[in-house]
DNA sequence: TCTGGGGTCCTGCCGCAC
DNA sequence: TCTGGTGCGGCAGGACCC
């Protein structure tokens, strides 16, 4: 039986900024976008004081500030947090090398081979954290990610939760069907639709039902899944597939040469990111989002693979005349996929 | 009225080659 | 030469994750 830890830093964005900003402590703080709630963003992280006025991550800045007028806004400072997580990651590599990263606040680690009770390890785990950064997180343990996942979620902030094979029924089936990793809104509302609202309903359903109605993969996805079924392995090592950038302009913009422009500057910052990771690509795809947010892409798949502004930017113009600008647009972006080392 | 940015994976469709 | 089945890569869109 295998024995994984799932690490969730609570709070992270929020709790970076209040470790080296004191005055933050105990107020209502939210980290997102440019940091001025009067702009376009959305919010990033918020503090647990912000989320009692029901700030939640990824709500519109302008929202947030409606919520509450007198939260803390501040910018995301992405180097700080990736310097801090950075250090995490390290500690708990010294617990056991089988770590998988999951994000900038979250991984899981695999402690099947060592000869200490999890529990113990958790514990381990979270004072090394604490005296090393000064930042509380949650863990789940677990004999597989799906479970470790829903656990280190369970008890919130500096939680320390055991989800084992014997207790599935009784501590989540009855959880609803959103904690389920990979079920959002939609598949949400579709399995309501159906009559299903806990992960234990879901788990009496026939799988040719789900697979009926969701598809070979994902269907069976959510038959195994419900009954806590995850023989995944953690994944330690990987290549990235694409990269990308875009941005989202801060009022709508109907220009032309402002788009082929911004996208210009989108094609250079994307080669450089290229060039420093040494990647090639070869497939370029161009996105616009028009104002009433519908999202369009056009793609491009070159003969030879290529890193340089200037083969990415030929592309992307190509993809970039391919669309009709009837409606203002919102955002512009590029990806480059099917990378490969250069 | 509001809805970021960086990713992954899946599905359906199409044209093409065999 | 025509027709149909099949497999595959490219493309577009969508759902989801942090």
């Amino acid at each position: 039986m295998r024995r994984i830890l799932h690490i969730d830093m609570d709070a992270f964005f929020a709790a970076v900024e209040q470790r080296r900003n004191p005055e933050l402590i105990g107020k209502p703080l939210v980290i997102g976008g440019s940091g001025d709630p009067t702009k376009r963003g959305v919010v990033s992280t918020a503090s647990y004081e912000a989320r009692k006025f029901g700030i939640h991550s990824a709500m519109p800045l302008r929202t947030a500030h409606k919520l509450c007028p007198h939260a803390v806004f501040l910018p995301v400072d992405y180097e700080e947090y990736a310097r801090v997580s950075e250090k995490i990651k390290n500690i708990l590599r010294e617990f056991s090398p089988v770590m998988e990263d999951v994000g900038i606040d979250e991984a899981f680690l695999d402690v099947s081979q060592i000869d200490k009770p999890p529990e113990e390890i958790a514990k381990e785990i979270k004072a090394k954290i604490m005296q090393e950064t000064g930042l509380a997180c949650s863990i789940g343990i677990a004999p597989n990610k799906l479970l470790a996942k829903i656990a280190s979620d369970m008890q919130k902030p500096d939680g320390l939760t055991i989800i084992t094979e014997d207790n599935i029924e009784s501590r989540i089936w009855p959880l609803p069907v959103r904690k389920l990793w990979g079920v959002g809104p939609k598949t949400e509302a579709a399995l309501r639709g159906m009559g299903i609202e806990t992960i234990g309903r879901l788990a009496v359903v026939l799988l040719d039902t789900l697979i009926e109605r969701f598809g070979q993969s994902y269907g069976r996805y959510l038959y195994e899944a419900s009954r806590g079924v995850d023989e995944s392995p953690l994944v330690t090592h990987w290549e990235p597939k694409s990269t990308s950038r875009e941005i989202t302009f801060q009022s709508d913009i109907s220009n032309w040469q402002d788009i082929a422009r911004t996208l210009a500057e989108l094609t250079r910052e994307v080669a450089c990111d290229m060039k420093q990771a040494g990647y090639k690509g070869k497939t370029i795809t161009v996105k616009i989002r028009f104002s009433d947010f519908e999202t369009h892409t056009r793609a491009k798949t070159i003969v030879k693979l290529a890193n340089s502004a200037d083969e990415i930017r030929a592309a992307a113009f190509d993809c970039l005349r391919r669309f009709e600008l009837k409606k203002k647009v919102r955002l512009v972006g590029i990806r480059v996929g099917g990378l490969e080392k250069a």
